[in-house]
DNA sequence: GTATGATTCAAACAACTGTTTGAAACATGC
DNA sequence: GCATGTTTCAAACAGTTGTTTGAATCATAC
């Protein structure tokens, strides 16, 4: 019961800690301040401080991640083997995320901002974690795309995918971003209202016609007339 | 001589390890360590921690935003007053900071990385000094889309432009969130395809047909009958 | 009751943080 | 040559960092 507690405090208090101050800039008497706890507990429930991040991350990711797959094996059964809309997958995917953070109760928003913020500097022990946790779902997303969109080159859907993703973090995540752009006359409270602008943004990017690359002939070095 | 060569070593050092650990994680001992110069040497030169970071941002930002307004008076001199194509708007917008981004050798591109992570959770002392230095360019930009789209709500145009601001800096400073979609199988040096790339899916997300968003009722009570 | 194991606590640990200091080295003008 | 102002330097500063320690407290089983 007490231990219960006390890891939950803490995993609560450390999350909303990072995503105000980031992770160095929170320290450990901050955390078990806010948590109400003694200062060794986070050293001996979790035994480091870079442990204690780990699960911060791991609690929601795993949960999060296994929803979306869930989610699209469900379409996948319905459609029977045939490939999907490329609009429904993404809002399988997308949509959880925002559904995630549209809970400002449990802190499901809170971790979405952190998640956004990490995601574009990794400190070198959560890289491999995130890539790890992330690994299953983005394969499966992939080839659902790849297999909606059979005219498109799976480069430039990866790209846009890419794209999709900062598109989505920075409105979590960017509040202050948004409110420099706005000067504060947006509102970035209503989620449901977030969804369907991103939504049909985020179409919109993915539907427009293909770019005109040229080729990168860097790498591949020319064959040379012989002299 | 010797100082302005040191001014330069500590703030380009700095620019490089902020990029790659992040404000609070990056020491003096490591900066001025890496800039071969005195630990003294920050403190004697910009006074403190804080104002090198603040000079970091400072010396680039300036001539972007400087750049960025100079294209668009220019396209607004040729058009003579006639509303200008959005995609010449975002072309200046984007295109500026997507040059910046392509120099790799003199710092451009380590800028950008920064500049991304930084705007998405800016220290409190920098959030300020951010929204000074953007005000002005993101006024201009805000009326001449305003006025390129004049069917469209500007709220609509704010979100839009929101979401592309997010898809930029991402492309630009989430490399290692790309890699982990991608799982390195893309090239994001080419800064040049990147460009194309990312501009038709940003013009094709600001001409998406416009989401339905329900009226949310919460905030502007209702009105209710005498009873 | 007592015994056992888990949890909490205050205190201390060495290592590191940004900043300051006063002397040394340097450049520049006369 | 000397004088003056600027820049560099090694050393030390007080404060904070994450972690450890060993005793105290708690819960549970017998």
């Amino acid at each position: 019961m007490a231990e219960v507690d006390t890891r939950l405090r803490i995993l609560d208090a450390a999350e909303l800690l990072f995503t105000e101050h980031g992770f160095e800039a929170t320290t450990m008497r901050q955390i078990t301040g806010a948590a109400e706890v003694n200062l060794a507990a986070v050293n001996y429930h979790f035994g480091s401080k870079e442990a204690l991040i780990r699960e911060v991350f791991r609690r929601r990711l795993t949960w999060l991640n296994q929803q979306r797959l869930k989610e699209l094996e469900r379409l996948e059964a319905e459609a029977g083997g045939a490939p999907l809309k490329p609009s429904r997958i993404l809002e399988v995917f997308f949509g959880v995320a925002l559904k995630m953070a549209a809970d400002t109760e449990g802190g499901g928003r809170t971790f979405m901002r952190l998640l956004g913020r990490t995601y574009t500097k990794p400190s070198e022990f959560v890289r491999g974690f995130l890539a790890e946790e992330y690994a299953a779902v983005i394969a499966r997303f992939k080839a659902a795309l790849i297999k909606a969109l059979p005219g498109v080159p799976a480069e430039e859907i990866l790209w846009r995918f890419h794209f999709m993703l900062g598109a989505m973090y920075y409105a979590i995540s960017g509040t202050d971003a948004l409110h420099i752009v706005a000067e504060g006359t947006l509102d970035d409270g209503d989620t449901e209202a977030l969804y369907a602008r991103l939504m049909s943004f985020m179409l919109g990017g993915l539907r427009a016609p293909l770019p005109a690359i040229r080729a990168k002939l860097t790498k591949r070095p020319r064959i040379r007339k012989a002299a």
